[in-house]
DNA sequence: AGCACGATTAACT
DNA sequence: GTTAATCGTGCTC
């Protein structure tokens, strides 16, 4: 049988919006104490550049933003709201600050301890936030960094099944609220299946 | 040192 | 529709 093919770092290597539409479809896998989880990106946002106001990096390079302006292929994981953790992977060129961010998934292996952590929430409310699937995936703070084009990496995505242009909605990204425009506006967020 | 707020979630009226 | 939970971060004093 073969293994699924991963995506490369040459993948994110590349314009942040164009990472965000094409990781629909494809497979988030977490390798969590040697047992595989895996589920169907269906919603990510794009985040990119200083002038992005909408982006961390808007205050330029700090301890926490660091990991945005490295090397692409790698999670940007942050804690927010005082309880939640949310997985982005780090795009473009080493110096530019960019990355994206997976909103939403479907789940497709692992679901025993998906509903284990998620309970006593329904399977429809599993894995359809930024932070719930990242309870869900048993990711947090120690695996800000990780190298997900790596050999070992415990945390990457797998090709699956194109999604047509037509099956594609975007909108304006979420919780940007206090954000000036276009950034609050712009529509780099993206979703399809169950989101859409 | 203190402060306001956050790329959210779940529970509640 | 509203709101509490809960604390790191970046900014001001």
């Amino acid at each position: 049988m073969f293994e699924s093919s991963r995506l490369g770092r040459d993948f994110f290597n590349r314009e942040t919006l164009k990472v965000a539409r094409e990781l629909l479809g494809m497979r988030l896998v977490r390798i969590d104490s040697r047992q595989r989880l895996s589920g169907v990106i269906i919603e990510a946002e794009a985040y990119r550049g200083e002038e992005d106001q909408g982006c961390h990096a808007r205050a330029g390079q700090t301890p926490r933003t660091r990991v945005m302006y490295g090397p692409p292929g790698h999670a940007y994981i942050y804690f927010t709201y005082g309880m939640h953790w949310m997985l982005n992977f780090v795009t473009e060129e080493v110096g530019y600050p960019a990355a994206v961010l997976i909103r939403a998934v479907h789940p497709l292996e692992g679901l025993h301890l998906i509903s284990k952590r998620r309970e006593p929430q329904p399977p429809q409310r599993w894995t359809d936030g930024p932070a719930k699937l990242c309870q869900a995936f048993g990711i947090d703070g120690s695996l800000n960094a990780h190298d997900i084009c790596g050999p070992d990496a415990q945390i990457f995505v797998e090709h699956g099944d194109p999604i047509p242009d037509s099956s594609v909605t975007k909108s304006p990204r979420v919780g940007l609220n206090n954000v000036s425009e276009p950034w609050k506006s712009i529509p780099w967020r993206f979703m399809t299946g169950a989101r859409q």
